[in-house]
DNA sequence: GGCGATACTGATAACGACAATCAACCTCTG
DNA sequence: CAGAGGTTGATTGTCGTTATCAGTATCGCC
């Protein structure tokens, strides 16, 4: 049997305010400073469970770190990722998709799935770089 | 000044013989099984610079954990990886680079990079896996 | 509303991958 | 061949994540 906590309720909350991905430890003291007593572990369940459910997307930072964000379900798409403020646009690919099956089986690939996410520099942080320099 | 010692020269010969991509405690092992005397730090250090130097692929695995390859140097490609063996192809994407760039820059984002991996189960695990159904 | 079963929580310990340390060592140059 | 300094490696430290387990909260049922 599923159940309903308000843990569990706070973590989806604080993933649906935040618009790039947040690591789970972040996400954590974001909830504690909040006023929540929630503990690191069931911030970890919580966020495990809702990438499994599809209500929220992963990927990995480049230091090896889980990344977190909530997503749109059931629906199947990529991120355009600022490599300095986080923010995240969801993106669509069908060409890539197309590609990536073709790909897979033109070597005799089966059952393809495929990684694509797309990091730079947002309009913002892009400005703020050029001034800077 | 940079040195060569025997310690890297194996590190690089281990990857090059190798099919798939493989963690750095794996490599360590199979070196020491080899009869080699080599130090793990010494591996993880021989892998970073390799990766640097463009002579090795690097990517995550689900487990966060670090995965290396050897490379064809100086060429950007991506990777159809078999998820049962490991066996890797590098595969080129021309469509993709340009298509990255272009999503990219309609969002305003600039300097953009990419990550693009295609998994999948090669001919030989596809059609052992269809065997043992 | 009360009750019992049981899924959930959370402080902490354990774990695994990786980086830092530092004395001994080896490689290159002159 | 000798000196300088980059390199090695056993060990320790760090950090993110997971397992543990007793206590707690939630839900179905009466």
């Amino acid at each position: 049997m599923k159940r309903n906590t308000w843990q569990r309720e706070a973590v989806r909350e604080a993933l649906g305010s935040n618009e790039g991905f947040v690591s789970a430890q972040g996400l954590h003291s974001t909830l504690r400073d909040g006023g929540s007593p929630i503990g690191l572990a069931t911030v970890y369940r919580a966020l495990a469970d809702l990438a499994i459910e599809g209500e929220a997307d992963s990927l990995q930072s480049d230091q090896g770190e889980s990344l977190y964000r909530a997503c749109t379900p059931g629906q199947h798409h990529h991120h355009l990722i600022c490599r300095s403020c986080g923010l995240t646009v969801e993106i669509e690919a069908d060409a890539v998709e197309a590609w990536a099956h073709e790909v897979a089986s033109a070597n005799g690939f089966t059952e393809a799935s495929h990684v694509v996410d797309v990091f730079g520099l947002c309009a913002a942080c892009g400005a703020l770089a050029a001034t800077a320099r």
